[in-house]
RNA sequence: GCGGCCGUGGUCUAGCCAGGUAGGACGCGGGGGCCCCGGCCCUGAGAUCGCGGGUUCGAAUCCCGCCGGCCGCACCA
């Protein structure tokens, strides 16, 4: 497997992707055979766990914090699912090859890259093979005559059962949410507005994934649907406590983004309602409890051509990072598209009561990428002072809690680090280990961002006392054992 | 998908142009040393050189195809 950058990506970038490689966080999958596909990444055991608290985090901040409801639905999903939503129609590039030497090109893009005319997303295939005649338009290589018109679905098709009845990989979680919407409501006794999240796989079958973790063909979101009634999206107590946070706003034609608080925003009529504000100001506000500083943070406004096919208002929350600003979540008001569809298309009748009155609920949600946010979060932490790497992560995000280390690999202290291995390894991530200098040690720890070092020495076995080192400032103090598990809990706990 | 550059142990790389036993550094394992921040000593393991075919007595090296990577273009969450 080759990942180097050779030119252009930074040097964290290609200082990251090392690390990865080196130490087990990622690594591209089936990478031992050589007809591995592009765009498919395995977590080692370093990525799995940061992962899990990552998501921790998200269940933490986002799903606990606002009493919303988690579920985890099939991958496979049928036709009919994506029929309804729009992606069978919507989601969808239209192509054409080259009848002379096979070259496959964007219709729309090439027709606008040769004419100068506008093609609107919704213009027919016949339309733009009409276009591409009455123009002349031909393969930008050898000239050849353009045929095979057809459109390239992003969505993976799958045939279940003998039959092999069409169905498709999920291209993205919400439509479980939706699909399962009715259920949920009538079991578990809520009112609108209420939000149901899950986080999980989805599949895009993209053209062409490149950069590791940023752009995959199998990857995690974790998205939240909040399901409301559009006639009060500005009845939202809730909104009350945020109303004084500063969002970091960037408006279609701005190219800075700009602090203004949600109840300015509000008044200058920016943000649509009191609902929307709230929950970009939750989302601000994970990523700055993830420990992204404020300024590479932002929420970019998105125009009429950039905005997904099903999106009445749209928000991207990115984050800086040296490849640029990376789209880590898309904040979309979804209106009714997904319920109305779903309710036409399965004839469920999918309205509900609030207040007295039969309403579809409208939709705005917080459709998270979580690969693209952990590569964001390990570029952020990642210190390249003096030569030496260190993972700077927060310690709740670390991937291992703590190690245990015997100042030197000689007995008493190695059977004393292992009772305090045995102590603590059921209610943390510890590791224990002794090989090596002491000095090698917290240098290999401080590589993978593991926050404390717990060291057994010659004085612990005369009086139950360790040392704790702290990756940071490698400043250490000395604590009884006995004092261990909850010190621990107290210096790994989310802010 | 197009164009440019590229693919050698876990990582980085020498060797490729001028075919002839795949070398080094770091890392890793074992042993020693070590009372606190990777630099010491001894020792060991690990690569059919991305995959497949061809040319050749002989291919990491030359040729073809494919796969993969980075960049640019075009896209996309």
């Amino acid at each position: 497997m080759q990942l180097k950058a050779d030119k252009g990506v930074g040097r964290r970038f290609e200082e990251l992707i090392k690390l990865a490689l080196e130490k087990g966080f990622f690594a591209s999958s089936s990478e031992i055979y050589g007809d591995a596909p592009a765009g498919f990444w395995d977590y080692g055991p370093l990525g799995a766990a940061m992962k899990r608290k990552f998501i921790e985090l998200w269940r933490r901040e986002l799903v606990r914090r606002d009493e919303m409801l988690e579920i985890d639905g099939a991958q496979i999903l049928s036709k009919s699912v994506f029929k309804a939503s729009g992606h069978l129609d919507s989601f969808v590039d239209p192509i054409a090859r080259c009848s002379k030497c096979g070259a496959i090109y964007r219709v729309d893009k090439l027709i606008e890259e040769r004419t100068e005319l506008h093609i609107p997303e919704r213009m027919s295939l016949d339309e733009m093979k009409r276009i591409v005649e009455n123009n002349g338009v031909r393969c930008t290589r050898c000239g050849g005559e353009l045929t095979g018109y057809s459109y390239f679905n992003m969505m993976f098709r799958v045939g279940v059962g003998v039959a092999e009845a069409d169905a498709y990989l999920r291209p993205e979680t919400c439509q479980n949410i939706f699909v399962d919407f009715l259920r949920v409501y009538k079991t578990m006794r809520r009112k609108l507005p209420f939000a149901i999240a899950q986080y999980g796989k989805s599949f895009r079958n993209e053209i062409s994934p490149r950069q590791g973790l940023l752009r995959m063909r199998e990857f995690y979101q974790a998205e939240i649907e909040v399901f409301f009634n559009p006639d009060k999206a500005d009845d939202f107590p809730k909104a009350n406590a945020i109303m004084d946070y500063e969002l970091r706003l960037q408006q279609v034609g701005e190219s800075e983004p700009a602090e203004i608080t949600c109840q300015d925003a509000l008044g200058q009529g920016l943000i649509s309602s009191k609902l929307v504000a709230y929950y970009l100001a939750l989302i601000q506000q994970f990523y700055e409890k993830v420990g992204i500083p404020r300024e590479r943070i932002r929420l970019r406004q998105l125009g009429e051509d950039e905005k997904a096919f099903y999106a009445v208002e749209a928000w991207d929350l990115e984050v800086e990072t040296s490849l640029g600003w990376i789209e880590l979540v898309a904040c979309n008001n979804r209106g009714d598209h997904d319920l109305g569809g779903h309710q036409r298309m399965s004839g469920h009748e999918i309205e509900v009561m609030d207040d007295g009155q039969k309403v579809l609920p409208h939709v705005f949600e917080l459709s998270m990428g979580v690969d693209r946010s952990l590569y964001c979060i390990l570029e952020n932490f990642l210190s390249l002072k003096n030569g030496k790497i260190m993972l700077r992560l927060p310690p709740y995000l670390a991937p291992v809690d703590a190690a245990i280390l015997p100042l030197v690999s000689r007995e008493p202290l190695i059977s004393k680090a292992l009772e305090v291995y045995d102590e603590l390894r059921r209610d943390f991530d510890v590791e224990y280990d002794d090989s090596g200098s002491i000095g090698r040690r917290y240098m290999r720890y401080d590589e993978i961002g593991v926050p404390i070092c717990i060291t057994i020495d010659h004085q612990t076995i005369e009086d139950e006392s360790i040392t704790i080192r702290f990756r940071d400032a490698a400043h250490q103090i000395r604590i009884d054992i006995s004092e261990l598990p909850y010190l621990l809990r107290e210096w790994l706990a989310y802010p």
